[in-house]
DNA sequence: TCATCCAACTTGTATGACAACATAATATGT
DNA sequence: ACATATTATGTTGTCATACAAGTTGGATGA
């Protein structure tokens, strides 16, 4: 019978005491939690507290459960990754930067390594990119999936996990807004971006890296520049 | 009245479907779940099976709960990073070469963005770092602080995010063994790897952005060639 | 020795009851 | 008529009991 923080619902507390004793090795991963009458006993609480804490540490991933056998801790203590938050328009700069410096070398070694497989589709998330190069909203969902694209080809599956970690981010915003406000839509910007998409793509069909990379530098460094012209902006504005 | 897909317990499947009309926008952010009655109902499940898949999705942080109120969905639509996980061999060289693209840059920043403070932490980690230099188990921890310092350096959070998420997965792996088997942890080998961090670190003490890349590019190449002519051997021996 | 069966234990699901809390409708007093 | 209690209703939180379904290990018997 141990005794729980109180301040918040009881299955909550036994969430956050159980993830404790998993944290410091209580209950190392593979190990056998106690059976849900154990942990009734031990804690005082119903069996509805005890089932439904375990049933969120195993949404969490922390824990499987075998009917007839028990609870078991996974190897998964590591945490896992908050979503990238841009936060504010400093973000935005920021999150940028992080992308010129994942994708210039993604690109580059997606135009050495590509596969047919891969030049198929990114041909045809190339198309799908052309068809919505001048619907200034419509065209982020088929970015993302370009960029995506580029980085299955570079065959190294974590900038593609990282690079479904950015878009994760860009997804919702799509379908709701742009991040950053009062940014001129015109025409001749959007024919630029898609020039700069252009001459990627060419690159990585060609299999010319140094190119791949350099394309790619140059369009994430005009979006940072032109973000970065916005925020100069507003700092002598204000 | 809705069916559910089978194969699993009933509450992880309810979790499945909850989960999806979310994602799918079914209920968006700020949106009031139907109460548990309604659900029990339109799933012909029981209460439980209904609250146990409440709890799995509060423990992701995709619902709050209010007593008296309801359960309302976040806008932590977006799903959490999974832990790099290497795997076998051929992982730890896709990470390796993923944290060289991503350090040589971060290096880089470092060297040209670096405060006061920034150079105070990082000759306390760099002296750490010297102190268990030829501790081949001894000094993976200190290495980790020493990447860890000069992201926080480079003044871009997503570094430091990125750094921490890989830095994760080492550390549970420096407590136990080390993860590739049967190198020879020589000292000629340590010393090396010593004078590897000093220019580094004096790269980015003197300010010198190209030199800090050049650096950590080469420390990082050092250690991709080495495990990948481990990788070659294996290779040639099975 | 070996196979079979069974008893005990574990998790999964269902149901009923009540407590705690929040909100809106209702009643009440002025 | 208005402001204030009061009540009714609906919601989530917790407890208890019962049974189903799955697993394990030991007892039993040939």
């Amino acid at each position: 019978m141990t005794k729980l923080e109180p301040k918040q619902s009881l299955s909550a507390q036994l969430v956050a005491e159980l993830r404790e004793q998993i944290a410091n090795g209580t209950f190392a991963p593979g190990d056998k939690l106690p059976s849900e009458n154990e942990l009734i006993k031990r804690y005082q609480v119903s069996r509805t507290v005890v089932r439904e804490a375990i049933s969120g540490l195993r949404a969490d991933g922390i824990l499987v459960t075998r009917q007839g056998v028990g609870a078991f801790v996974t190897n998964q203590t590591a945490k896992r990754l908050e979503p990238f938050d841009p936060g504010d328009l400093q973000g935005v700069l920021h999150m940028l930067e992080f992308r010129r410096v994942i994708e210039t070398e993604t690109a580059g070694l997606a135009a050495e390594r590509r596969t047919q497989e891969d030049l198929i589709e990114l041909k045809s998330r190339f198309d799908e990119l052309a068809a919505h190069a001048l619907d200034a909203k419509g065209f982020v969902l088929p970015d993302y999936h370009f960029h995506l694209t580029i980085a299955r080809a570079a065959q190294n599956p974590f900038f593609v996990q990282i690079e479904e970690h950015i878009g994760a981010q860009i997804i919702p915003h799509s379908k709701l807004h742009v991040i950053a406000p009062d940014i001129p839509e015109d025409l001749s910007f959007l024919r630029m971006v898609h020039a700069e998409h252009e001459s990627i793509y060419k690159a990585i069909v060609a299999g010319d890296g140094g190119a791949a990379r350099n394309a790619m530098r140059a369009h994430l460094d005009r979006s940072l520049k032109r973000y970065s012209s916005v925020l100069d902006t507003l700092g002598t504005s204000t």
